[in-house]
DNA sequence: AGTTAGCACTCAGTCAAGTAGAGTGCTAAC
DNA sequence: GTTAGCACTCTACTTGACTGAGTGCTAACT
């Protein structure tokens, strides 16, 4: 299989593809002869593009007019054609200031790298942040906030703070509050948010007595493990994209971005084509039919070795594979680092 | 000035912006005679729209081909002519249930409030979210991690609540957080957070004598001013307008998402048009050259008899005005009573 | 046997001319 | 003051011719 196309029809599909992600037109014989030095006629390169269609790397539209790649050309294309493109020094050099400069709080961090990707690769960028999936209960506690409301705040161990205003009961006093506390820290420190169900909560209820303020304090954990089990999903600009002549067509945007808008869709999406490190997915190698004509680049990333989330670009087939690939890559060391220097 | 127009040159105007806003197509004195019952002949409607253009209510795109409103007409459709449109009870139904079922934290309500207007307007929705000026000071505190680092958490008497990690020092211990938390309590405690600049805590400072501690507690503090100074910026699905005729151009798409992009133009361009209650800008009204062909309709929300923030929609000066209206005026009323119930 | 030149053929895109339709403005009649 | 009629204007659409880029095939060349 890998020996089906020999050096020279690898040279030309190479160049095909090249010049197709770079003109979006349909590309012929001659243009390749002109632009590219593959040192043979048009003619030639006519046959060998023949060859290549009836293998099924090539499309035709029409009879007459170029050829363009299709999925198996830009498979082949990435699995070992692929040209390396670097991240050029300018673009790291803006994602590294902006990185040292801009960050404050973790969101912020999702957002703008969504941002940057979009902006850098003129494309749809996704990034999905980390579900913290072993989250624990780290200790809990309640501040006074006025003559009838608490404030609870949860800490898990590493370090997540969640709050919410709860109403004191009637009859109840902050004491109430401050000894609830006490129990709750003892039985449930170090035990995973997850575990910590209404159920195994109720043996806690049963020492307590006290309903609304088992309630308080179970709103908050309940709270917590939403925020700690949802994963977030930042969606950059989905103006660059709009550069692509794919979407000079309103109505093909906005198919895209409908689909987009579809969070548990994207989620699943990007499960679903989630390797262990680059992966790309190509076309109608993706199942759904929406994506048929669309490309996805996912790259994931870990902290202290375990996986978190994911980075993708998503752009039609015709896309800068090669540019987009390094950029996930880079941006995913960073992001790492950022995530680590930041601790929320 | 209000006596310019008879009664039949307003039913004329009216009918022409009517026909305009639902067809998108410059209207006709034929059409106008057909569709609106206005008893007389074409050739007297198209006499009255030469006035009404003369006047300065309509324009010409070129010698034939109907009339389209200049901002002056929409402006006096606005102002007087516009047919009341109350939201829809199936509308309503959506939004009520929306809010009753899915709302759980404070920036999700602001995020889908943007996302609703969107979708019913099919135009750019914007919220700006609360910026909390008199926030105040009540209490901070520290809670023990790890062996080396704290989180530190703040409360402002509005129950909002700030944290973050802080490592520390080498050679001091928690207990020395605590007093310092103490001495911190004590002090600001009812002090509004914008006074706690560096130079009024510097006597806390000198009192404390620990340095990092100090740094600990301080970083806090300017993130919770940082937060509550901010007015954040919710964009309801861009996905909408490119129902809108006018946006079937992609560069005018980009153009718009573009501006849209640039939050601090946006949030400049609402508090320039945030009037009283319901404000309209139409077209040319709005002094930036880029919003010649937009219209922003703002209304701002209150809380507690304060001004919190705005939702606005902009589209096309062709825009459904008496929907967009009621809609706003729909959500604001909703928007009050959800934050109230929420507290976060 | 592989490579190339030449040629007939196919399409898409562009341009000009012609046509239909909608609309205006004006004038004269009601 | 209102309306009918008519000449005129402009847009949008269609048609046909033309061009340019491209293909596939055949025959000649190395």
């Amino acid at each position: 299989m890998a020996g089906e196309l020999d050096e020279r029809k690898q040279r030309v599909l190479r160049a095909v593809i090249d010049d197709y992600i770079q003109s979006a037109e349909p590309v012929g014989s001659r243009t390749l002869a002109r632009k590219y030095d593959l040192g043979v006629s048009p003619a030639t390169i006519r046959n060998e593009m023949a060859d290549l269609e009836m293998l099924g790397y090539l499309r035709h539209i029409h009879t007459s007019s170029g050829r363009i790649p299709s999925s198996k050309g830009y498979r082949f294309y990435v699995d070992g054609l692929i040209p390396p493109a670097p991240v050029g020094e300018e673009e790291k050099a803006r994602i590294d200031t902006w990185y040292r400069t801009r960050v404050k709080r973790i969101d912020e961090v999702f957002q703008e790298t969504a941002r940057l990707i979009a902006e850098i690769t003129k494309n749809v960028a996704i990034v999905l942040a980390p579900q913290m999936t072993q989250a624990r209960f780290h200790c809990m506690q309640f501040l006074p906030l006025d003559a009838d409301r608490v404030v609870a705040v949860l800490m898990t161990d590493a370090g997540f703070v969640e709050n919410k205003i709860v109403h004191m009961p009637a009859g109840a006093s902050f004491s109430d509050f401050q000894r609830m506390s006490g129990f709750i820290n003892e039985r449930l420190a170090g035990r995973a948010l997850s575990e910590v169900t209404r159920g195994a909560f109720r043996e806690l209820h049963e020492a307590m007595g006290d309903e609304a303020i088992f309630d308080a304090a179970f709103s908050v954990i309940e709270r917590a493990l939403d925020d700690t089990k949802e994963e977030r999903l930042y969606l950059g600009s989905t103006t660059h994209m709009l550069d692509q002549p794919e979407y000079h067509d309103v109505e093909r945007v906005k198919e895209v971005l409908l689909l987009l808008e579809e969070q548990e869709l994207v989620k699943d999406l990007l499960h679903a084509h989630m390797g262990d490190g680059l992966e790309v997915t190509i076309g109608q190698e993706n199942g759904d039919a929406h994506f048929k004509d669309s490309s996805l680049i996912t790259a994931t990333y870990h902290l202290h070795g375990e996986l978190l989330g994911t980075l993708a670009v998503m752009g039609p087939t015709r896309m800068e594979y090669a540019k987009a690939m390094s950029l996930l890559e880079y941006m995913n060391d960073n992001l790492t680092h950022v995530i680590r220097r930041l601790e929320w």
